[in-house]
RNA sequence: GUGGGUGUAGCUCAACUGGUUAGAGCACCUGUUUGUGGCACAGGAGGCUGUGGGUUCAAGUCCCAUCACUCACCCCA
């Protein structure tokens, strides 16, 4: 019979590694609850529409890789490709705005595109991001840049996370710019790939983060977007710089940033890694002041970004810089098999108190349980024998000097208590 | 969707131009120590060499197909 295995671009997340998750996860927590940020949690499919109507139907998330079926009655639904729409659609359906007129939020969860898989990328991965409504003002990007900037920190990829800005502008300068660069490429539309060709019509500015040689240079005399700023435009960007060098948060400008989704408006982000292979981006995000009253919701200003766990995980290892398990504090060794039922019960009141404990389970000689307790990383042994019954004792051995002795039963948690101060 | 690379033990990898029973390290189990871990030594278990076909006296090795994994393009986190 054919062994089934996970569907192709699907990982499971063994138990020697979870740990690292669960310690990512906590960083996030801890870093997002410090800025004020509360969690969301919004289901895993959604209307197809609203991707539609928020990614844009010309990208490529949402033309080729979403996960998409017909429900039973009819309606078109689809594993979520990214998660800021569903944000913004529960932000809307809930009328969050009108309970505060700023909302702080921030997700972890599961995301599907079917593309093929490479190093960094999966069709089943995992993005933590934040999303902050209703301020229109610079310093809410200073704020959601800090809040990445400091789980970066936390992680230990300060050195290897650069971050790239730019601004591309608001919605009527982008349209004048968009225009201009129609009008520069379509002399140069023969020496443009195919690909190219068909943005110059639909979105022009997906050509500035072209790889092909060819186009790159083409491009450097292409027209700048910080040439069509409005003055609002230009003095927004100008603060954006101002607040995070003040911060002490070190940037550079990357004139060709314009990230692929279609919602994006003014100020953009990413932190780069060189550890990551070709898919670079270990987070990205920006401004995106039109999506709320696109999705049919009032015209309120929005910003935030996402990261991937997977890609921030490989940087971490890559850097040699993975969490540690935490160890159990007590090894529990049973060597006779009417002391079983004792050891489960002395085991279960040192846990209420807050103690790791492991026990054997497979009736092992002593040895094989010590090894056990070496290999786990425990502290401490405690070995319950023939003699320590009869005594109503517990045999202590602190594994890291070797020291041993004898603790009557009753004493066990008041001793364990004192070893600890 | 397109292109390259790789498939041998749980993991990392050996096996000269095709040649006898496919090996090693790590991990696992047991023992040296009948109630004491790490270290050392000894032993053990673990394989349809991804799958199917072909060439050959003989295939892990060569050829074809297929599947899987992986890297890259496209694009993105």
């Amino acid at each position: 019979m054919k062994q089934i295995r996970s569907v192709k671009g699907t990982h499971d997340i063994l138990p020697k590694d979870s740990h690292n998750w669960y310690q990512l996860e906590s960083i996030i927590h801890n870093v997002c609850a410090k800025f004020g940020y509360k969690e969301i949690r919004t289901p895993i499919f959604e209307e197809t529409n609203l991707f539609f109507r928020s990614v844009g139907e010309d990208t490529d998330i949402v033309s080729k890789e979403m996960y998409t079926w017909k429900d039973k009655n009819g309606t078109s639904l689809t594993l979520r490709p990214e998660l800021t729409a569903s944000v913004v659609r529960s932000y809307i359906q809930h009328n969050l705005g009108s309970q505060s007129p700023i909302q702080r939020l921030y997700y972890i969860g599961s995301l599907f595109r079917r593309e093929r898989p490479q190093k960094g990328r999966q069709r089943q991965f995992h993005q933590f991001g934040v999303e902050a409504f209703g301020s229109e003002y610079p310093e809410q990007e200073a704020e959601v840049v800090a809040i990445a900037w400091h789980i970066i920190l936390q992680v230990g990829l300060l050195k290897k996370a650069k971050l790239q800005i730019n601004s591309i502008g608001s919605a009527k300068c982008r349209s004048t710019y968009q225009q201009a660069l129609k009008d520069f490429f379509s002399p140069h539309l023969a020496k443009l790939s195919e690909v190219s060709q068909k943005r110059l019509i639909k979105n022009p500015l997906r050509i500035l983060d072209t790889k092909n040689k060819e186009e790159l240079s083409i491009l450097k005399n292409a027209p700048r977007i910080s040439e069509y700023y409005s003055k609002e435009d230009k003095d927004h960007f100008e603060e954006v710089k101002r607040f995070l060098k003040n911060m002490d948060i070190p940037f550079i400008i990357n004139p060709t940033l314009v990230r692929g989704l279609d919602y994006y408006t003014k100020t953009v982000f990413e932190f780069i890694s060189e550890d990551l292979g070709s898919q670079n981006a270990l987070l990205g995000g920006g401004r995106y002041d039109g999506l709320v009253e696109n999705l049919g919701g009032k015209p309120i200003p929005g910003i935030g970004f996402a990261a991937g766990m997977e890609r921030f995980l490989l940087a971490i290892k890559e850097n040699k810089l993975e969490f540690k398990p935490q160890p159990p504090d007590i090894y529990f060794i049973c060597l006779d098999r009417s002391g079983i039922a004792t050891l489960l019960n002395i085991a279960n009141k040192l846990r209420t108190k807050g103690y790791i404990i492991i026990s054997d389970m497979l009736r092992k000689s002593m040895k094989a349980q010590f090894k056990d307790a070496n290999k786990l990383g425990a502290r401490y042994v405690l070995i319950l024998g023939e003699d320590e019954l009869k005594n109503h004792t517990i045999g202590f051995k602190n594994l890291i000097n070797g020291n041993q002795k004898n603790i009557k039963q009753e004493n066990i948690i008041e001793f364990f208590n004192n070893l600890k101060n």
